[in-house]
DNA sequence: ACCGTAACGAACATTTTTGATGTTTGGAAG
DNA sequence: CTTCCAAACATCAAAAATGTTCGTTACGGT
């Protein structure tokens, strides 16, 4: 087993439960205790749980959302496959602005050596951009960045996304309905993606199914502005046609 | 001998004669050819050389800054000694705009989990400092990051640090004299430090000796404005006396 | 334009290095 | 006073670097 492996089933079993202890860890992962001791340290450092002596009890509320270590690897080939397809919708010679998350993140990575300026918003795709060669051009925003997520916010940010225009803007979102419109985990977040769409002539979003349908807490704004939508197979199909019905063009990857 | 020390002792002989073969450098450095070629191509995509058909030819220019990738390792000790100092300069809870060079590179990490206010100007400090803990408040700035150095410039770099104030600023500098001022390689970056200048009270100037009278090609300001300067014991005494009759208090790391 | 030689780079084998894990032991927390 | 913890060391596995071989490609001479 992974490191990464035992780490998520840690994670499981302690969000699950609430808390466990260093012994049933290791019996569960069939790790030592030691090694069961370092991935709490890790898991601790990344804001996933809170040590105790003993053991280790959870610190992620129902509803909230999951940090950032846990969600990168999930469903990784499904984000690929919409990264890919978003990728094929940005043409050489374009100027991008590339919101943070996972999936957007994949998008960063595509672009890399490609023939575009990027400005990606979060700290993990600035490092995937940084050593591009000298076809790709880098804007780094301002801002501060949201411990583990990365993801720049603030005054610093919104300054940057109003001093430039884009081509195309490629959005994360954490929840996306023809009824709710797009949402966002917090309103730092919200406001960002509102100058996001202000400062870009097109609008395309990066979503895999499990966004579709559902609500978060920070309103951005209607459904109708996103004129694209990237997803995969897992999308409902009712919520499909009302985004249709509502002017956005769908693709499925 | 490691493959950096291979790396370095390679471009040294390149540029000493202008160009060389492979087999020359395969007996030069005790590796085998095909190891000579990877290295080339490493040093290549670095901008250090040119490959030619059998060899490679130098790209660096006398007087011109040879590339980070070079400067990293060089005199590590003593930059690390002047971070150090540099570090202790700082108290704790204090605003900090950190400079971009290899020198402030050094100060940068050591201020990873101080707790501190840090807005460094390179992508290698904001990487160094993105996984910082909790007392760490990291700021990142906008701008345009030079190939290789990452160093930070343009109207967005200037933008961001208009719109703050710090209490100290450690700078970096290519040149440094009691006569000729401050001095940059370059406008975009005498621009930046000259923006660090107007943001900061205070102005530490972290500086290896070999950087003591020294004029390079962009100005950035008389000698006056650096209220504190730390360097080591490579410096020259009588630009020391200088600087220190001009009202700058030196420090030798 | 053709051909021979030398250089190149891909593929594989080998070595070195690094990182992860387990074990032991002295010390600290409850 | 018992249990847990973390530092130190040993061990193992994964990854990186390096060397070797061989087919392919570029350059120079004719």
């Amino acid at each position: 087993m992974s490191s990464t492996d035992r780490h998520r089933l840690i994670a499981q079993a302690v969000a699950d439960s609430g808390s466990a202890t260093v012994p049933h860890l290791a019996e569960l992962t069939g790790a030592s205790e030691m090694t069961i001791r370092r991935d709490l340290d890790v898991l601790a450092a990344q804001g996933v749980l809170e040590r105790f002596r003993g053991g280790a009890r959870t610190l992620l509320l129902r509803g909230e959302e999951p940090p950032w270590s846990l969600r990168v690897h999930e469903g990784l080939e499904a984000k690929r496959r919409i990264a890919a397809e978003v990728s094929r919708l940005i043409a050489d010679g374009e100027t991008v602005v590339v919101d943070s998350g996972t999936t957007c993140l994949e998008v960063a990575r595509l672009l890399h050596g490609r023939p575009v300026t990027v400005m990606p918003l979060s700290l993990q795709a600035i490092q995937a951009l940084s050593d591009a060669p000298a076809p790709t051009a880098l804007l780094v925003p301002g801002g501060r960045p949201r411990t583990g997520e990365g993801a720049l916010t603030g005054p610093l940010t919104l300054a940057s996304l109003a001093a430039l225009r884009f081509d195309t803007a490629v959005l994360g979102c954490c929840g996306l309905s023809a009824a709710e419109g797009m949402t966002a985990y917090d309103l730092d977040d919200a406001a960002v993606k509102h100058a996001i769409v202000a400062s870009a002539r097109r609008i395309v979003a990066a979503a895999d199914g499990s966004k579709l349908g559902r609500t978060a807490h920070a309103y951005v704004g209607a459904s109708s502005l996103v004129d694209q939508l990237v997803t995969d197979g897992s999308a409902p199909a009712d919520e499909v046609a009302a985004l249709e019905e509502a002017g956005t063009v769908v693709t499925t990857a």
